[in-house]
DNA sequence: TAAGATTTAAAACCCATGTTTAAGACTGTT
DNA sequence: AACAGTCTTAAACATGGGTTTTAAATCTTA
């Protein structure tokens, strides 16, 4: 009954002939969409396949089901990522203070143009609100590399070991006030009606953030003097 | 057919007379978790019956429907809400950055026991993520109120008017860095397995949040002279 | 206690949605 | 053309889960 179900998961010839869009690929972009903007469980997959014009059998025939077409998606999702986006901003090779600065820059854009292919980060909030069985792993794979390349950054910065206690929280509070516009932007909006997620508005936050968080850490760069004042005022 | 739907909603004697909890009470409690955990979607009415040992006709008899019974809860949400913890913090006649302090304290605290009738903050949380129908009133009902007072503890640091855009990306900055623990904590915990959050914990981490923010606020505090020092270093 | 209202209980209903089936269409091969 | 794979399609199936019904139980009031 339920052992070795035949999934008739084809030998699917690797990266399709890219002519013409398969259906496989087409599901899979609208899976992306869908997914990220409703998260697993609300998706239905009628939903998806009307918006990829597919059959509704496709999704069970090419994926086995729905889990399956999510796992897909999560896994393009690491492998393609533009995870890019931000390495590249880490890879860069110039003044500590500059690559944080593009690092947020980089994943704040994702805010303003959601139509791209960005749909990546909103899916990892929605597991993060809500893990879905099998795929913590595979958010785990895109999540903990980044993490841990934000430690050193910070870590360098404040001159501390990436995994002092203090480096992660320096880490969680930039993290945080980029989350705060991933995810509560609907909410945003409501507070404050005349924000618009204009690219030059999204400049604007992304410089704030990078001040307000380098207002920080500058100070807690113990050693060097790259404050010409410090007084210690009172911080632990 | 489908006009006035009849629904059986007693004038339910106001506030219940306290003595047994009655099925509704009941209902609402155990409601008020599943929803904090799965959210409105993914909660299903039997789950909550079953918690409450109540019928599984019973939510439909007191609230017409489960979107009832949950608006119920984000009403009581409201109501009863430890918004007083915050406003409390925030009544306190003290020097603004202890109030801003404590004010981090009080919600980061909730992280903490997540037992405790606290539910009200990951609901919202949820409803960030996956906005319900009828609801964004009442979570706008909460959150305002907090979102402006915040505005002017702010403000009222950097002396600066509430509504102003470096005010509210201020205090935007302050909420993304709780936020990140009240629903990143599943995923925290994998990328920094020690993390636990006993009470000294997220008291190092509020302490943590005030520090960091206030590093930026104080520097920013233009005309007062709370720093002996301040070279502009080239914000804006 | 009888009559009426209110509340609870068990079962049934019904639809949305994930999944499967079985037949048809397309493609390349001999 | 005939065959064998691969893919697509329409329809049906099965079940989870919100809702409704109906009757019994409990409480209220006279």
């Amino acid at each position: 009954m339920l052992p070795s179900k035949q999934i008739r998961r084809q030998t699917h010839r690797v990266a399709a002939p890219s002519a013409t869009a398969s259906t496989r690929e087409k599901l899979v972009e609208a899976a992306g969409h869908v997914f990220a903007e409703h998260g697993y469980q609300a998706t239905t997959v009628r939903e998806i396949v009307k918006r990829s014009g597919a059959n509704i059998a496709a999704v069970n025939y090419h994926f086995g089901d729905k889990l399956g077409l999510y796992t897909e998606v999560l896994q393009q999702s690491v492998r393609a990522a533009r995870v890019d986006a931000i390495n590249s901003a880490l890879d860069r090779n110039a003044p500590l203070e500059d690559i944080l600065r593009a690092v947020i820059g980089a994943r704040l854009q994702s805010v303003a143009k959601p139509n791209l292919p960005d749909w990546h980060f909103r899916i990892m909030v929605h597991e993060l609100v809500q893990p879905t069985p099998a795929l913590s792993r595979v958010v785990n794979e895109v999540s903990r590399p980044i993490y841990k390349r934000l430690l050193e950054l910070i870590g360098g910065i404040i001159d501390l070991p990436p995994k002092h206690e203090k480096t992660r929280l320096c880490a969680h509070s930039v993290m945080g006030q980029i989350l705060v516009y991933v995810l509560a932007g609907p909410l945003l909006k409501q507070l404050w009606p005349e924000l618009e997620m204009t690219p030059e508005q999204v400049d604007r936050i992304a410089k704030h953030i990078g001040d307000f968080s380098l207002a920080y850490l500058r100070q807690e760069t113990s050693g060097v003097g790259k404050l010409p004042c410090k007084t210690n005022r009172g911080n632990k």
